[in-house]
RNA sequence: GGCGCGGUAGCUCAGCUGGUCAGAGCGUAUGAUUCAUAAUCAUAAGGUCGGGAGUUCAAGUCUCCCCCGCGCUACCA
């Protein structure tokens, strides 16, 4: 193992609270990491914070009618706080806006520019000449084309969460002033992402970089390496690191052209995890280098499925070409959690929402966090239901685990008066783990020792849900150590008996009071409570128990003396399930109420009026009615059908982008306007000799333009 | 269209490099038990491992084709 861990969480995006999915997703599995890593008495830091830049910020700040800044210090606060309750244990939770971190990326900025990794580049994107600014993806809305949509971002719909780019909407308007932006030249500075292709796809398979074994690649989920290995077959492409906005970090101002232009929130918000080891290491008057940079630190990511990419290739890629820095040991990405059948989405309000479920469902932090272990998707979607949250509590947390500690502490009341009797080690009877082996004390200490360990195993594997379920055996093993040998019968007859079963489950459950400690921390420390133990500090108390049951020794010494028993968990009542039910099944009619009034037909949007051209100007179009003789699919494409257009004088090939809109076969025959002058454009292959002319409706949907009674082919438009 | 990851008992999910891999938890059924919040313990389910073909002495586990879900990506003058 490492001598130290750096471990970090996605930074969640400060323009909404947090949810279920994010939870399970990558701040719980961090957090169980790394409370057992402390437990185990490792040096481990543990770094978040919130993403404050990005366009989404600005946009939504525009539509509240507030600033930036009361945006990111509203959401930060409640992503923090909900961090706070349910027990998400960050040495330190900084922020993207804090001048530290702004520094720690421009110097990262120049470095990149000084090592010869960027190259600056002019290209075209929307300018919105009212507001005299270029447009990033966010700023620019239209009509989306896979859903129609008209408020679709630049960047992705939120309606049908399709990937998008500004080129793709239809009529697209800028946010700012509504208007319809124009291309203008714009120059960037792109990471020369290609170069580091050769590097990253050794680097992903075989765990080799710079001819040394960095990481074991079998120890990666499948779904990580293959969605980089996917990207590597395609090729890598430099990537853009500016953007033109007035909110984020500049490129520091001392670089030419660097007026108005901010770093890619993607570049600047996992510098973003740099920046808060920083904070935190000069809180404690300690270095933050060692961290990032000692070959003998191991760097983990946690995140989910949809940051692998950034996270495996174009953030290495970064570090490496920054140089100095370390990479990442493992980037153990979770799948998504799904809610009810449905997949959680912000917009549509279909979320648990942590900070609500806290205030709504006080002292149940455990019994939440339980359930998104019990079914964290770990190597596939999972699914999260209230009626699986109230079974897993009700059963296997009241049930089986608070029912045990219970069980067991009210026998040792009963029997000595709280205090741990002292027993006869060589006394026989059932094992807890077999009803049909006899064993011994020792044994047992032996075997709880043993699966302690099994279950240290799964942590440090990921597997969190494999080690959730060796913790319950545990308690499953104590449940059934008192049913074998039925203490409460044989108090009178054979008292030696009672004494080693309750002794040996009590150290069951002074195992437990530590081991639950990375899954269940607030029922853990009430445990520590019943049991009359030292509250943990999550320093190597794990190590230290682990050590004693090894040297055969118990973790309870007799004559300790217990607190009054109490439940650790109680039932989850049917009002409570329903009365969550009920909140979703709200949001799914608000949902469905405003859905259907807004594809009705009169929601259009209009682009402005295009500036005035002359006469002379529309002349040059030359414009002609047609016939479709063939019509079929392109091969390869979704969108784009072939037509062969008869003209009158001649036959066109002509590829348009209307297979969603029409079947090839119930075209042929139709009459079309031809734009007979257009240049010709491959695409997919094949010349487009042409271009057929198409009305849109509000939805976005495409038709023809066609006569009502029919026309001759090759006639004029004028 | 391409690529990636999935499609395993009623439900939620494990099954690494092919040969006790047909599993766990929950639900359900039966029995036991009463120390414990009707909690606990034991036993049981007969799921053709999405469908089809193939390789092999042997395939959820490898190959090919098809279907479905999720994610990434391309085309749309």
């Amino acid at each position: 193992m490492k001598k130290r861990y750096l471990v970090t969480s996605a930074l969640p995006y400060a323009n909404g609270p947090l949810h279920i999915g994010h939870l399970a997703g990558a701040y719980l599995p961090a957090d169980i990491y790394v409370r057992y890593l402390r437990l185990m008495g490792k040096d481990v830091v543990f770094v978040c914070g919130s993403d404050e830049h990005g366009a989404a910020i600005t946009v939504r700040a525009r539509k509240e009618g507030v600033t930036p800044r009361e945006i990111v210090d509203k959401y930060h606060a409640i992503i923090r706080d909900a961090f706070q309750k349910i027990g998400i244990a960050f040495d330190i939770y900084h922020r993207t806006s804090e001048p530290l971190h702004h520094e720690t990326s421009q110097d990262f900025f120049r470095k990149l520019l000084e090592n010869g990794q960027f190259e600056e580049k002019e290209s075209d994107q929307y300018f919105d000449e009212t507001a005299g600014q270029f447009l990033a993806d966010r700023y620019i809305v239209g009509t989306c084309p896979v859903c129609s949509n008209p408020d679709a971002y630049g960047d992705q719909c939120e309606k049908c969460g399709s990937t998008l780019s500004p080129t793709q909407l239809i009529n697209p308007r800028s946010t700012l002033s509504g208007s319809a932006p124009v291309m203008r030249p714009t120059s960037h500075w792109y990471l020369k992402l290609d170069e580091h292709e050769n590097w990253l796809r050794e680097w992903i398979n075989t765990g080799k970089a710079d001819g040394k074994q960095l990481h074991e690649p079998a120890e990666w989920k499948n779904h990580v390496i293959g969605q980089c290995n996917s990207w590597l077959d395609q090729g890598l492409q430099p990537r853009a690191m500016t953007r033109d906005l007035d909110w984020g970090v500049d490129v520091p101002h001392e670089i030419p052209h660097s007026a108005g232009k901010k770093l890619y929130v993607w570049l600047d918000a996992p510098i973003g995890y740099i920046s808060a080891t920083k904070q935190w290491a000069l809180d404690r008057g300690v270095d933050w280098e060692p961290y990032w940079k000692d070959n003998d630190t191991a760097l983990i990511h946690f995140i989910g499925k949809d940051n692998i990419v950034f996270h495996c290739l174009i953030f290495p890629a970064i570090l490496k070409a920054h140089g100095g820095f370390i990479l990442p040991v493992n980037v153990p990405a979770n799948q998504f959690l799904n809610l009810e059948g449905a997949k959680l989405s912000t917009s549509r309000n279909w979320a648990v929402w942590v900070h609500e479920y806290v205030a709504e469902l006080p002292g149940r932090e455990d019994e939440l966090r339980y359930n998104m272990i019990k079914n964290m998707p770990e190597q596939r979607d999972s699914e999260f239901t209230w009626k699986g949250f109230q079974e897993s509590t009700n059963t296997e947390l009241v049930g089986n685990l608070a029912g045990f500690v219970h069980r067991v502490m009210v026998l040792t009341h009963k029997n000595y008066t709280g205090v741990i009797p002292a027993i006869d080690a060589s006394r026989e009877f059932k094992s807890g783990w077999d009803a049909d082996t006899i064993s011994t004390y020792d044994q047992e200490l032996h075997l709880l020792h043993h699966k302690l360990e099994e279950m240290g195993r799964e942590i440090e594997h990921f597997n969190f849900r494999d080690a959730l379920r060796i913790l319950m055996e545990i308690s499953s093993a104590g449940n059934a150590l008192l049913q074998f040998n039925e203490p409460w019968k044989i108090a009178g007859s054979d008292p030696e008996l009672v004494k080693v079963v309750l002794n040996l489950g009590l150290q069951y459950v002074a195992a437990l009071s530590v081991a639950m400690r990375p899954f269940l921390p607030f029922s853990a420390d009430r445990l520590r409570g019943l049991l009359n133990l030292p509250a943990l500090r999550d320093e190597r108390e794990l190590l230290d128990a682990l050590n004693e049951l090894a040297e055969g020794n118990p973790i309870l010494r007799p004559n300790h003396a217990l607190n009054p028993a109490e439940h650790l968990f109680t039932r989850v009542p049917d009002e409570v399930i329903a009365a969550q039910i009920q909140k979703l099944k709200a949001a799914e009619q608000a949902n469905q109420q405003t859905a259907p009034a807004e594809p009705a037909s009169t929601k259009m949007t209009y682009a402005p009026v295009k500036e005035l051209i002359s006469y002379d100007d529309f002349a040059q179009l030359d414009i002609r009615t047609g016939t479709i003789l063939e019509a079929s699919k392109v091969e390869k494409a979704d969108k784009l059908l072939k037509l062969t257009v008869d003209l009158g004088f001649e036959q066109r090939t002509i590829v348009s982008g209307i297979a969603q809109h029409y079947q090839p076969e119930a075209i042929v025959g139709r009459q079309v306007i031809v734009l007979a002058n257009l240049a010709p454009r491959t695409m997919r292959g094949i010349e487009s000799q042409g271009m057929i002319l198409l009305a849109e409706d509000a939805e976005g949907k495409l038709s023809f333009v066609s006569p009502e009674t029919g026309w001759p082919d090759g006639g004029e438009v004028k």
